[in-house]
RNA sequence: GCGCCCAUAGCUCAGUCGGAUAGAGCAACUGCCUUCUAAGCAGUGGGUCGCAGGUUCGAGUCCUGCUGGGCGCGCCA
C-alpha cells in the first residue's frame, strides 16, 4: 500500500516538474514525497516547490500552487496544503488508510515485505571469528547485526545466504593444537608446559579432557599438533554455533580458510595478481602494491618462510563471492579490523570486481556498564562475559534487541542493569506489552462475541477519529521503515519506529476503551485496528527475531 | 604522524540519509487502578546539537579547519 500511493504521488509529480520545465534538464528523483515529522503538518509532505525555485526563479509558494490541482485530483488525496516557505502537505483520503487497515488483516506476516529486490541474491558474511575460543560480547554485536541486517534483506525480497568465514589455518590455530597438546599430556601425568602465548582458559582442559576420553592414551606419542587442532577446532566450533543458535542466528553455510589452500584457490588467486604485475618479491617475500591504490607501505601477501599471511586467503575468499554470483555481498566485521578491508578492496579493484556490490559494516567497540562499574571488553584480555553467560542471564530476546537498538557505527555502552530489569524500564518488555495486551483484548473480544469480520465488514468512520487516524497511519508507513533500514543497512530503524507505535498503542489504550458494551458497532471497528498494531508489532518483532508473547 | 568512527538533556541513545517549534527512555518531581493486563497513562523541569568558519531559501544533518574520546596503521590473525 506505502509504495503503491507514494509512487503514484512521485510519478504525478515527477510529470509536473517536467511540464513546469520542458527546456532544462531536472532530476526530478530529487523531490519526493517523504512522512511529516509534525501531524500537523499533514500525512506527506514534499519540497519539490522550493528545489525548483531556482530554476525557474519563482517563489515556491508561487510553485507550490501549481501541483495543487494535479495532487487534489488524486483519489488517494484528501487535501493538499501550501506551508511555510513552500512546503506541499498532503493529508491522505481515508480510503488509502482503511485500505492500509485491511491489507495488514489479510496480508497478515507478509506485511511490510516488498519485492523491491526479488530476484536479487545476497551474502551475509558475519561472526567469522576463529574457533580459538568461546564467543565473547564483541563477537555477539556483529551476530545480531550481521542476523539482523540478513532478515532485512530477505524482507525486502533478496535470497540471502548467511556464511560464516573461519580460519581453521595459520599460525593461531598451531597455537590452539598445541595448547591442547600441552594439556592432554599433562592428564596423564607428563610434564609438558604450555606453549609460550598458548591459550590459557579452562576449555583448553575441557577439549583435552573429551579427547582423554574418546581416544585414550592412543595420542601420547603423537608428536604433530595438526591432529589436536583438527579435535580442537571441531569441538569448538560445535561450541560456537550451539551458542549462536541460542542467541537464534543460525548460518546457511560455513567457509573454510583451509579450503581456500586446498583447492588451490590462494595459489591461483596469487599467480592472477603476478600476472596483472600487482605484486613484487623482496627479501624472500611477495608483496602487493597497494601504494598503487593510496596505501602507504606495500604489503606482504607471502612471508619469506613461504606461509601467506592472513590477506591472501582473505583475498581468494572474496573472489570466490564474486563468483559465485551474488548481486550483493555484506561484510559485518569489528571496525579494527578496518585497515585490513582496504587492502583486500584494493585486490579487488585490480581483479577488476564491481567494489558497489561490496558493502563492509565495521561495528565499533561494545563496554558493558554493570552496577555503575563500566568493563571494557576487547579481543586480547581475558573475557569473562560470554555470548552463553549473556543468552544465560539476559535472554535472547533482550540481547538482540539491545544490539539491534544502536547504531552499529558508534561505540555502545551496554547497560546491563537495564537489559537485566523485567519492568517497564526495559524497552523490549515495553513493546512485548502491546502484543500480549492485544492478545488479552482479543480474548476479551472472542467472550463477548465481537469477532474479526472476514469481509471486513466494519463501520470504518469510527477510524476517522483523530486518534485512530495516526495510529492507521503509522501502520502506513511500517513498509517504508523496513525499505529504509535494509537499504541502508540500519537495524536500529526498526526499533526506534517500534518504541513509536508502542507508545501511541499505550496511550491510546488509556484514552480509548476499545471493547465498550453500550457501543457494539464501535468495539468492532477499534478491535480491527488493535489486530492490525498487534500484527505489525509482531511481524517489527520478527524481523528482529524477538518473541511476541500473548501473554506477560 | 597517517587513516577510520564518534561527540545531541544529568545518564544511555534516536533523529526516516538538507526541512517547519531538536525527540525517546532512564534518573528527579506531581497526579491516575471498582473498567479491555498499572510490565500502563498523563503532566513538570531539563539543550549554545563539542568549537569556529563555509555552502543555501533553510544545517543536528553536507564541506573545511580545530578540540576531545575510541580503534587501527606487523613478514599477527
Amino acid at each position: 500500500m506505502y509504495f503503491e500511493i507514494v509512487d503514484h504521488l512521485n510519478t504525478v509529480l515527477a510529470e509536473t516538474i517536467s511540464t513546469l520545465t520542458p527546456e532544462t534538464p531536472f532530476d526530478a528523483a530529487s523531490c519526493t514525497f517523504v512522512a511529516t515529522k509534525d501531524t500537523t503538518h499533514g500525512d506527506l509532505t514534499t519540497n519539490a516547490a522550493m528545489v525548483l525555485a531556482k530554476t525557474l526563479k519563482k517563489n515556491p509558494r508561487e510553485i507550490a500552487a501549481m501541483f495543487q490541482e494535479k495532487l487534489t485530483a488524486s483519489p488517494h488525496v484528501e487535501k493538499v496544503m501550501i506551508a511555510g516557505p513552500g512546503f506541499i502537505n498532503i493529508r491522505l483520503s481515508g480510503t488509502v488508510l482503511i485500505d492500509t487497515l485491511k491489507s495488514i488483516l489479510k496480508e497478515k506476516e507478509h506485511y511490510g515485505r516488498s519485492f523491491r529486490f526479488s530476484g536479487k541474491k545476497a551474502l551475509v558474511e558475519f561472526v567469522s571469528a576463529n574457533p580459538t575460543g568461546p564467543l565473547h560480547v564483541g563477537h555477539v554485536r556483529g551476530a545480531v547485526v550481521g542476523d539482523t541486517t540478513a532478515e532485512l534483506l530477505r524482507a525486502v525480497g533478496y535470497e540471502v545466504t548467511r556464511e560464516y568465514y573461519y580460519n581453521d589455518a595459520g599460525v593461531q590455530m598451531q597455537m590452539l593444537g598445541r595448547s591442547v597438546q600441552a594439556r592432554y599430556r599433562q592428564l596423564f601425568g607428563v610434564d609438558s608446559p604450555l606453549p609460550e602465548n598458548g591459550y590459557k582458559g579452562d576449555y583448553i582442559r575441557y577439549i583435552a579432557a573429551g579427547l582423554k576420553s574418546s581416544r585414550g592414551d592412543s595420542l601420547l606419542r603423537e608428536e604433530k599438533w595438526e591432529p589436536f587442532t583438527e579435535y580442537a577446532a571441531d569441538v569448538l566450533m560445535n561450541i560456537i554455533m550451539d551458542d549462536l543458535r541460542r542467541l537464534r542466528v543460525l548460518f546457511d553455510a560455513t567457509f573454510s580458510e583451509r579450503s581456500l589452500h586446498t583447492s588451490g584457490a590462494v595459489a591461483r588467486t596469487l599467480k592472477q595478481l603476478a600476472e596483472k604485475g600487482a605484486t613484487y618479491e623482496q627479501d624472500g617475500a611477495i608483496w602487493l602494491r597497494t601504494t598503487d591504490h593510496g596505501d602507504e607501505k606495500d604489503r606482504v601477501l607471502v612471508k619469506s618462510d613461504g606461509e601467506p599471511t592472513y590477506v591472501t586467503p582473505d583475498i581468494a575468499y572474496h573472489c570466490d563471492k564474486y563468483d559465485r554470483g551474488f548481486d550483493l555481498l555484506v561484510n559485518v566485521m569489528g571496525h579494527d579490523h578496518h585497515s585490513q578491508v582496504e587492502r583486500v578492496k584494493t585486490a579487488l579493484r585490480i581483479f577488476g570486481h564491481n567494489l558497489d556490490r561490496l558493502q563492509y559494516l565495521l561495528n565499533q567497540m561494545v563496554s558493558i556498564q554493570r552496577e555503575g562499574e563500566k568493563v571494557k571488553l576487547s579481543t586480547r584480555e581475558g573475557q569473562f562475559m560470554t555470548l552463553a553467560e549473556m543468552v544465560d542471564e539476559l535472554g535472547a530476546d533482550v540481547t538482540r534487541y539491545f544490539f539491534a537498538q544502536r547504531s552499529y557505527k558508534a561505540q555502545m555502552i551496554f547497560d546491563w542493569d537495564l537489559a537485566k530489569k523485567q519492568s517497564m524500564d526495559n524497552p523490549v518488555y515495553y513493546l512485548q506489552y502491546v502484543h500480549a495486551r492485544a492478545c488479552s483484548m482479543e480474548e476479551k473480544a472472542i467472550e463477548r462475541g465481537i469477532g474479526v469480520s472476514p469481509a471486513m465488514e466494519f463501520d470504518t468512520s469510527i477510524l476517522m477519529g483523530e486518534k485512530e487516524r495516526l495510529l492507521l497511519l503509522k501502520l502506513f508507513y511500517y513498509p517504508s521503515f523496513v525499505s529504509d533500514a535494509a537499504e541502508r543497512f540500519e537495524t536500529q530503524l526498526i526499533p526506534t519506529y517500534l518504541e513509536d507505535l508502542a507508545k501511541m498503542f499505550h496511550t491510546y489504550y488509556q484514552a480509548q476503551r476499545v471493547l465498550d458494551q453500550d457501543d457494539p458497532a464501535g468495539s468492532l471497528a477499534r478491535f480491527h485496528l488493535v489486530l492490525a498494531i498487534r500484527q505489525v508489532m509482531r511481524n517489527g518483532l520478527g524481523l528482529l527475531r524477538v518473541n511476541a508473547p500473548e501473554r506477560m
